[in-house]
DNA sequence: ATGGTAGGGGTCCTA
């Protein structure tokens, strides 16, 4: 089985480009991230025309996170056991609804995520994304202490570089969101709860990257930040036997901000 | 030299 996760920046506007890939890269399941639109709104029918289902959960009017499958989509669930407990401020709440979405496709449990992007370090939307990452960590955690046998797939845009190697620049972002010590902390104890980073091992870095801005020609001069994640269960992490970011996505007019990252699992 | 670009929704906000 192939499974992908890939911010691709508004479906509407990509939605080409995305099922070609599809196609083309022969994916099983895909978790997108910032679909900009309602679930109404969703274009399923390119996804049906290629025998993907598809599950899309729209939030705070912008924005959404879907779930594609060819290997079948069942159990689906929105937030973390259904509860959405990890919100505090009235000025982030709306933002708060369901980053994360789930589903069983082929007997594994994918989970598309977008963690709160936390804007700047003096913005309550720093502090609710920490607690968010915290709501995510305990939760996923349990999972794992009920049934240490699950194949678990947390996927999806992490909004956060994890060491020095995954920025072009530590200057660059010297005081901004995305590096500091406490989302580094946050992101590490995901791990340590027991979800390992699948890709890692088939990218090394430094200077390999998943997310290049649009400005400043930032692509083109390989100044990049590693911020997608496919991060697995220890039964979802011990099928694996491939991984990749595949960076020629990124190329050409009409490219997501993101690349795709996928990974390949035995039967 | 706090610029630059892309997207959505509407005459600006978010990333």
């Amino acid at each position: 089985m192939r499974l992908a996760t890939w911010n691709v920046n508004s479906i509407r506007a990509r939605v080409d480009r995305v099922t070609d890939w599809l196609e083309r890269a022969d994916v099983d399941v895909l978790a997108m991230q910032e679909t900009k639109c309602s679930d109404e709104q969703f274009p399923t029918m390119p996804f049906a025309a290629l025998g993907y289902d598809v599950v899309h959960c729209g939030f705070n009017q912008w924005n959404g996170v879907a779930i594609a499958s060819r290997v079948g989509i069942d159990d689906v669930a929105v937030g973390f056991d259904g509860q959405p407990t990890w919100s505090s401020d009235d000025a982030v709440e709306a933002a708060a609804e369901a980053r994360a979405l789930g589903a069983t496709c082929g007997g594994v449990r994918v989970w598309s995520l977008y963690v709160p992007n936390g804007r700047t370090v003096d913005s309550p939307h720093y502090a609710y994304k920490l607690e968010w990452l915290a709501a995510l960590r305990d939760t996923a955690g349990r999972w794992l202490a009920d049934d240490p046998a699950a194949p678990i797939a947390m996927v999806g845009d992490w909004n956060i570089a994890p060491t020095d190697d995954d920025v072009w620049s530590v200057e660059a972002y010297q005081d901004s969101t995305h590096v500091t010590p406490p989302e580094r902390d946050a992101f590490a104890a995901v791990v340590d709860a027991g979800y390992a980073d699948v890709v890692r091992p088939f990218a090394p870095g430094p200077g390999v990257f998943t997310y290049w801005d649009y400005t400043r020609l930032a692509f083109q001069k390989r100044r990049g930040m590693r911020i997608d994640f496919i991060l697995g269960s220890p039964a979802f992490t011990d099928r694996v036997t491939h991984a990749e970011i595949v960076r020629e996505e990124r190329k050409g007019k009409g490219a997501s901000d993101h690349a795709p990252v996928l990974a390949d699992l035995a039967d």
